[in-house]
DNA sequence: TTATAAATGCAAGTAAGTTGCATAAACTAT
DNA sequence: ATAGTTTATGCAACTTACTTGCATTTATAA
């Protein structure tokens, strides 16, 4: 994606085009697995840890990622639909955790199948998280 | 559930009978919900909070407890089902947090519905986590 | 180009998770 | 019941992730 591209993302968000949010816009494109700000704090030592977390916060904050539930007590972060916005998320896509190479991967064309909740509860969002082994370690 | 009851349980999993884990289980199986390492915390501050947190642990190893992923970066834990052993989880039941409460309860009745991978890829479990609103709080 | 508003870096703090070690308690086999 | 062995506990201390305040720099709009 061009650089121009990236900073079109960034204006439709309402966000100042920065170094930073470019760079980070830019890796998570290209990754496409999802990331921990550990991951860029690795990646981009040039910016400040605390720089880096609220880059991820503005992106959360205006709909550009959305962070995914997992058990291990670190926050990962994965890019949104193009549907998404700050005020409704559209995230029925599945999470697939490999057991092997650790990645966290957005299975965008696999649909969240239909759930049933007892009476009496309301669903607002549905979150599915396969753990296994992905094609490139099998 | 009688103290008994609860001994039998420790026992049955190669663990020996002490106050914190009796305590523990007998609060997890009171509230029913998920609970998290800082509920424990709060509920037993006669206990060290190393403790507690041993007591997660064995629990988790011994399969009495497992691990819910969520997004907040907390860990928070439930009671597993009778069929779990340590080398076997088997926790097709759907999680359920309420965005009002912030509880989180297993919704053991609810079977979590048959998921498709691309092709290439091993699932070995299967997560999911239903945000909305719970019956008491709707 | 200047005024305004927002982003950045640094320092510092909070909280969760984790380990080592000495002491205390639970279990096993007399 | 008791002595010996194994395991659990509490304390101190450490790592890592997350978070906030403030002064400075940078981006944007008038």
């Amino acid at each position: 994606m061009s650089q121009e591209n990236l900073k079109s993302i960034l204006k439709s968000h309402q966000l100042r085009i920065t170094d930073c949010r470019l760079d980070v816009m830019h890796f998570f494109l290209n990754e496409k697995s999802a990331l921990s700000q550990g991951d860029l704090e690795n990646q981009f030592q040039k910016y400040d840890r605390v720089t880096l977390y609220r880059t991820l916060n503005s992106f959360l904050d205006s709909g550009i990622l959305h962070k995914i539930p997992n058990a291990s007590g670190v926050a990962t972060y994965g890019l949104c639909h193009e549907t998404c916005s700050p005020d409704h998320h559209d995230h029925n896509h599945i999470h697939f955790k490999c057991n092997n190479c650790g990645q966290i991967e957005c299975l965008d064309d696999k649909v969240v199948p239909h759930v049933s909740v007892p009476k009496g509860y309301e669903i607002e969002a549905v979150n599915m998280i396969v753990d296994g082994i992905c094609a490139k370690c099998a």
